[in-house]
DNA sequence: CAAGATACGTCAACATGACTGACGTATCTC
DNA sequence: GAGATACGTCAGTCATGTTGACGTATCTTG
C-alpha cells in the first residue's frame, strides 16, 4: 500500500521531488470526497425545487448574515448576472431576504428569512452527518492536517476572505 | 482563533459532540481547495478547446490505461450520453484511441495517442504544482490526514473502485 | 443452440448554471 | 457637479448534465 512514510522527503524539500503517485492520490480522494459530499444534499434540494447554485449561496449566507451581494460574488467567483438568477428563485420562494445597507444604501444586506434557516440547517444536518463521521473515524490529528493542506490551495489572494469567513460578526 | 484541541471528544466520540464550526471550516475549505485545484487547469484546457468534463476523462484513462466505457462510467458517475459525448470530442481531436476488448469483444478499452499523454502530462504538471506545493507547505504529517479524512467521505459502496486506481496494472 | 443479459452507441428533447456584452439607476466620493 | 461604485437586468450563448427510447454486437446460460 502507498505509505506516506517510505517518501524521504524533508518539509522543505522541493516539490519536485514529491511522487507523482502522492499528487494523484491528492487529486483524486479530493474528487471524489467533494463530489461525494456535495451529492449527498442534492435530493433535499431537490425536493424543494433548488440546486447546488442556490445552496452555495444560501450556505454563505447563513455563513455571514448581512453580506453585501458584492461580498458573496467574490466568495462565488461567479458573474452577477448568474448570481441575480439564483437570489432571485431564493427570494421569490422566501429563502432570503434583503435590506439595504446601512453605512453605504447602495449595498444589499443579505439574510436568511426563517424558513431559509430551517432548510439551510436541515441540508447542513446532511453535510454534518458525512463529514464528521469522516472526522471521528480519521481522528483529530488527521483533521488538522486535512486543514493544512487545504489552507494551502486556496491562493494568499483569496486567503482573507476565505478566513474571515470564521470570525463570525454575531 | 479555531482551536482543534479545544475539543476534547475522543476518537470514538459521538459526531453529535462535533462542535458545528469544525464542519464548516471543512465544508468550506474543501469548496475553495477543490474549486481553486480545478481552476488552475481550466485557462490550459481552454486553449485545446475542452472543459473540465473532458480533463476527467482524460485524468482517468491516463491513470488507468485500458480502462472500458462502462468502469469509467461508474468513476464518472454520468450518463453514458453525456459520457459519448465527451470520448467522441476527445478521439476526434486524437486524445485518446481505442480497441477491442481482448476477453470480452463487447467491450472498448480507452487509452491516451501520444498527443493525449501530452496534454495530460501538462494539465496534471499545473495540478502537481499546486497540491505539492500545498502538501510542502503542510508537512507529510498533514498529508496523510488529509487522505485519511477524504477517505473517509467516500461511501463503502465506491471505495474499492477508487482504491484501485492506485493498483496500476501495469 | 436459442433466449436473454450485457456493453456500447445514438437520436431527441430538455434543465441547470455558467458565460459575454450592453445598458440603466441609485448612491457615494471628491 | 462629475465620476466611480453597487446593484439590476435584457438578450443570447455555451458546457455539461439529464430522461427516455431504441439498435447492434457479443457473451452467457438453460
Amino acid at each position: 500500500m502507498t505509505d506516506v512514510s517510505r517518501s524521504s522527503a524533508s518539509p522543505g524539500a522541493s516539490p519536485l521531488f514529491l511522487r507523482e503517485d502522492e499528487i494523484r492520490r491528492g487529486v483524486e480522494l479530493l474528487y471524489f470526497g467533494y463530489t461525494r459530499l456535495t451529492n449527498s444534499i442534492d435530493q433535499e434540494l431537490a425536493k424543494q425545487g433548488l440546486g447546488r447554485a442556490h445552496h452555495r449561496a444560501l450556505y454563505f449566507i447563513a455563513r455571514q448574515p448581512d453580506l453585501t451581494v458584492g461580498e458573496l460574488l467574490k466568495l462565488l467567483a461567479i458573474t452577477k448576472q448568474s448570481l441575480g438568477r439564483v437570489l432571485k428563485e431564493l427570494q421569490d420562494r422566501d429563502f432570503i431576504e434583503t435590506l439595504p445597507g446601512q453605512v453605504d444604501r447602495r449595498q444589499k444586506l443579505l439574510r436568511l428569512t426563517a424558513t431559509g434557516k430551517e432548510l439551510e440547517a436541515e441540508l447542513f444536518r446532511q453535510l454534518r452527518g458525512k463529514l464528521s463521521s469522516a472526522y471521528v473515524s480519521a481522528g483529530q490529528e488527521s483533521v488538522s492536517g486535512f486543514w493544512h493542506v487545504l489552507e494551502g490551495l486556496v491562493p494568499e489572494s483569496d486567503q482573507k476572505m476565505v478566513f474571515d469567513l470564521r470570525k463570525d460578526k454575531i
